[in-house]
RNA sequence: GCGGGUGUGGCGGAACUGGUAGACGCGCCAGACUCAAAAUCUGGUUCCUUCUGGGAGUGGGGGUUCGAUUCCCUCCACCCGCACCA
């Protein structure tokens, strides 16, 4: 019987089941009360119009988890959406002439076309998209009740300003010196911004990363860091003008050691504080000083190379334990404004920056603190004549009520006696700054604030919400196109009705997403952002992932959200995602041509080592794998895999090659690898199918049965591998399990139906991974339900124990040779079979052991000489 | 500078609480089928070697142990985060 063999069609077969997943709405969230639920995110995209491979990565990895929950028994909650607010847009609208939303929104059309075919478990009816009225009018309303709950503020302060987006940047945009999307050089301006009091939450949000233990720790450390809790001290310093007379506000100062008080010699406030402006009032060379300052770069190579400077104020502080000793005070360059109080007491020899400073305007260096292990006075000598300051652990000396005490003493002393005194008290600074929420850009959602002249700025009232953008825009000036538009700004004051100015500022992008997973619970309703009730049910989300770009930014705000949301009764939840989990970037190698050129994959040939050009054959050189981006040109458009080998190949290769965790190397010969497997199952599951549906036969081959065994083992440890993310290794694990069946001898006993079995079991096993050709084979032998709505199989724990067993034999830590025997021997048994062995007895050379090793099951150990 | 991570064949990577290092895949080599090619199938593939065997081997060096990729010390390389944070 000659047939002709058919070969497995992906495009059929993909379409096939993703219209019958679609027709019987699979994936919709069910409502099931007696399941549990589970609650599966990726980081909703960015609409750029293009599908990349690394949201196909992402994408894929959410859904082997969302299809493994749901056939493990979980209500399974897996939306999508759209991050659809942001600067890209507005650029298109520069450079073509297209409005924002219609660009964004053709944008969401082409996108949710490119999503489909990947055959996602995705629940399609909860997709929303973050530009839209429906949407963002929930945050306004939430922004103003954040407002009156005291969470949100207005206040005049120096801020970030992007000059090549021409707008305002959160300090955590703000990556060394440069703005996060523009790169170019952050400039210090000042003005008028909304604030989130995201402060008012650091010690709770830095508390709670404890219990974030489904988190990497990578991330949670990113956090804390950021969050940068420091306990120390307010200290009081009594200032004294150059006349000699007190002033009344004295200095404060913020420290994290005050036991070493008494090695002060100066004390140093930053440019911007508003001392050193009200001094630079009749003092010109220190306003010089400050202008110079506000003129320095704050990116690293700036930062690292200048030099500590300062401009002596003519004012002297007072000590605080000895308030007749005097110390200058200086405005210095390296004094932070926005740390602490903007002001600091020196003490340079345990201060590396104060000695810096103390040695360029020679200032005394006082030793307080000695090692212990050291001569103190010794030690003090070398130290306060060195350029090195300590800042380690040691014995106070010098410091009168202090001496003797360790740092950690002597700093709960001083305080102590700071508070006594009046003087200063103990206190926690954090690092966090409240969040800068205020862009003046158009496409995002308007702040919904009236200014009035006489009433400042007031709420738009509910009943005027949504505030919505106009849509005639013009965007041919750089600048905030709200700001510009003839009409809209102009409104009547909601409280004395005379003409008023709206807030032309819109929101931080981020803003959005702070909230969308919870708005996923109840995505359309109308008058609320989302059912309390829902958000409950389904809150916090189970398993997150994305990139580890956002482990602060956007994991943080989020987090903060919840807890300020929380606080004004939307919900009583603290932490929004229980599970996060990051995954690595998507990468390739680069390639360019002899003048520099990079040179696209798709444009190269190799041949053995070498790599040429196709359209002109110049020989290109190979450069290392770097993360896909336009700018090496090392992309490779998921759009064309899909079609040269569909989605399942494309999601078992990305599955199969890495650990999710780490990056991965896009190649064309692992998406080949990927697809040949593919082939060979699909022809196992044409030959399975010709063989007759029924139970396993009591009567086995020995051989036969063991396959029945690995089928079990298989079962019991590939569940595991996915709820670990060890993915690879599942796919590795089914892989094995493919070969071991397809290596079956037909002609023994039993060996057709277990064959049956074992292809069936891996279409199961496959499932999550690629969901089209297991559930292909699971039809075509013959199940009448859908694979995609099947349980997970369960397997015989008593198939787990084998009879035989296979153990290492080791002379003196060598392995020398195995032996097999039945599980059941003793260990003497074992013993003497090791040593029966021909190696072993060669390796001993008539010598007697000196000792035997046995770990049962494992391994035998003769120790010789 | 501070903090964190990683390091295993030609390549991506496996290896449970210390117990047969290199699963699975890519690549490569050989063979089968074919007029040929593609596809597919079978076998081999850590390195060295005087090859029925022996030796080395998980970044380098040292230690603990009967036994170390795994634990400890130390050094090196690369990657990431933060960075004048008082």
């Amino acid at each position: 019987m000659a047939l002709q063999e058919e070969r497995y069609n992906f495009r059929e077969t993909e379409a096939k089941w993703q219209k019958a997943w679609a027709e019987r709405e699979c994936f919709k969230a069910d409502t099931d009360p007696s399941k549990p639920k589970y609650y599966v995110l990726e980081m909703f995209p960015y609409p750029s119009g293009r599908l990349h491979m690394g949201h196909v990565r992402n994408y894929t990895l959410g859904d082997v988890v969302a299809r493994y929950k749901k056939a493990k028994g979980f209500n399974v909650l897996h939306p999508m959406g759209w991050d659809a607010f942001g600067l890209p847009a507005e650029n298109a609208a520069l450079e073509r002439g297209v409005h924002p939303g219609t660009w964004t929104r053709q944008n969401i059309d082409v996108m949710r076309e490119q999503f489909k075919p990947l055959g996602l478990s995705l629940d399609w009816s909860r997709e929303i998209a973050s530009c839209e009225p429906s949407y963002y009018k929930h945050e306004q309303k939430m922004f103003l009740d954040l407002v009156k709950a005291g969470l949100a503020y207005r206040k005049e302060s120096w801020v970030n300003w992007d000059p090549v987006e021409h707008t305002v940047l959160a300090n955590e945009q703000v990556i060394d010196g440069k703005g996060w999307r523009s790169g170019a050089n952050v400039e210090q301006r000042k003005l008028n911004q909304w604030f989130l009091k995201i402060t008012h939450y650091a010690d709770d949000l830095l508390t709670a990363i404890d219990v974030l233990d489904r988190w990497p720790d990578k991330v949670r450390l990113m956090q804390r860091n950021w969050i940068g809790r420091s306990e120390g001290a307010r200290i009081f310093w009594p200032l004294v003008d150059a006349s000699g007379t007190d002033r009344t506000e004295p200095l404060e100062v913020f420290t994290t050691r005050p036991d070493t008080l008494f090695g002060t010699s100066f004390c140093a406030i930053a440019a911007q504080h508003p001392l050193a402006a009200q001094l630079a009032q009749s003092d010109e060379g220190l306003a010089d000083f400050i202008a110079q300052c506000a003129r320095a770069g704050t990116s690293t190579a700036a930062v690292e190379t200048v030099e500590k400077k300062g401009h002596d104020t003519g004012l002297r502080a007072r000590h605080p334990f000895k308030p007749d000793w005097l110390v200058p005070v200086y405005v210095a360059n390296f004094v932070l404004m926005d740390y602490g109080t903007g002001a600091i007491f020196g003490c340079p020899a345990h201060d590396q920056r104060d000695i810096e400073f103390a040695r360029k305007y020679e200032l005394p260096v006082r030793c307080v603190i000695a090692p212990a292990n050291e001569d103190a006075e010794a030690y003090a000598e070398t130290l306060e004549a060195g350029d090195e300051a300590f800042t380690g652990d040691g014995v106070t000396i010098n410091s009168e009520f202090l001496d003797g005490l360790n740092v950690d003493e002597a700093q709960r002393r001083a305080i102590e006696k700071l508070e006594e005194l009046g003087r200063g008290e103990g206190m926690v600074q954090f690092r966090l700054r409240d969040w800068g929420i205020s862009r003046q850009r158009y496409w995002g959602c308007p702040i919904p604030i009236i200014h009035c002249k006489d009433c400042g700025p007031i709420a738009v009232p509910d009943k005027d919400l949504p505030v919505t953008l106009p849509e005639d825009v013009a965007f041919d000036k750089p600048g905030n196109p709200l700001e510009h538009h003839r009409t809209w700004k102009n409104v009547t004051c909601p409280a004395c009705g005379k003409g008023a100015l709206r807030e032309t500022d819109t929101f931080d992008t981020f803003f959005e997403s702070s909230w969308y997973f919870a708005r996923f619970c109840s995505p359309h309703l109308e008058d609320k952002p989302f059912d309390k009730e829902e958000a409950m049910k389904w809150l916090p989300v189970d398993q997150y992932i994305g990139g580890v770009e956002h482990a602060i930014l956007h994991l943080l705000y989020s987090r903060f959200f919840m807890h300020a949301l929380s606080d004004c009764g939307y919900l009583d939840l603290k932490e929004p995602f229980d599970g996060m989990f990051t995954q690595g970037m998507v990468c390739h190698e680069t390639y360019r041509a002899a003048d520099g050129a990079w040179v696209e994959p798709s444009d190269v040939r190799k041949d053995d080592d070498k790599a040429f050009r196709l359209s002109d054959d110049a020989p290109v050189s190979v450069g290392r794998s770097e993360k896909m981006s336009k700018s090496k040109r090392n992309t490779v458009d998921p759009q064309r895999i899909l079609e040269t080998y569909g989605t399942d190949a494309a999601r078992l290769f990305l599955l199969s090659d890495s650990p999710p965790d780490r990056d991965l190397e896009w190649t064309e010969s692992g998406i080949e690898g990927a697809w040949r497997y593919l082939g060979r199952l699909w022809r196992l599951a044409v030959a399975a199918q010709s063989i007759p549906d029924g139970a396993l036969p009591e009567k086995m081959d020995p051989a036969v049965l063991a396959v029945v065994r690995q089928v079990h083992r298989a079962l019991a440890t590939v569940g595991d591998d996915i709820e670990k993310f060890h993915f690879n290794s599942a796919v590795a694990r089914v892989r094995e399990l493919t070969n071991v069946v397809a290596n079956l001898d037909r002609m023994q006993d039993g060996a057709d139906a277990v064959f049956r079995f074992g292809i069936k079991t891996v279409a199961q096993l496959i499932n999550p991974f690629m969901p089209h050709l297991a559930e292909e084979i699971w039809q075509r032998l013959g199940q009448k339900t859908i694979l995609a709505d099947a349980s997970w199989p369960i397997f015989d724990p008593s198939m787990l124990e084998e009879d035989t067993m296979t153990i290492a034999v080791q002379v003196n830590g060598r392995l020398r040779g195995t032996i097999t025997m039945a599980s059941s021997t003793d260990r003497g048994a074992c013993e003497a079979a090791a040593l029966a062995l021909p190696a072993v007895q060669k390796q001993l050379e008539g010598k007697t052991p000196r000792r035997v090793i046995v770990v049962p099951k494992k391994i035998v150990n003769i120790v010789a000489v």
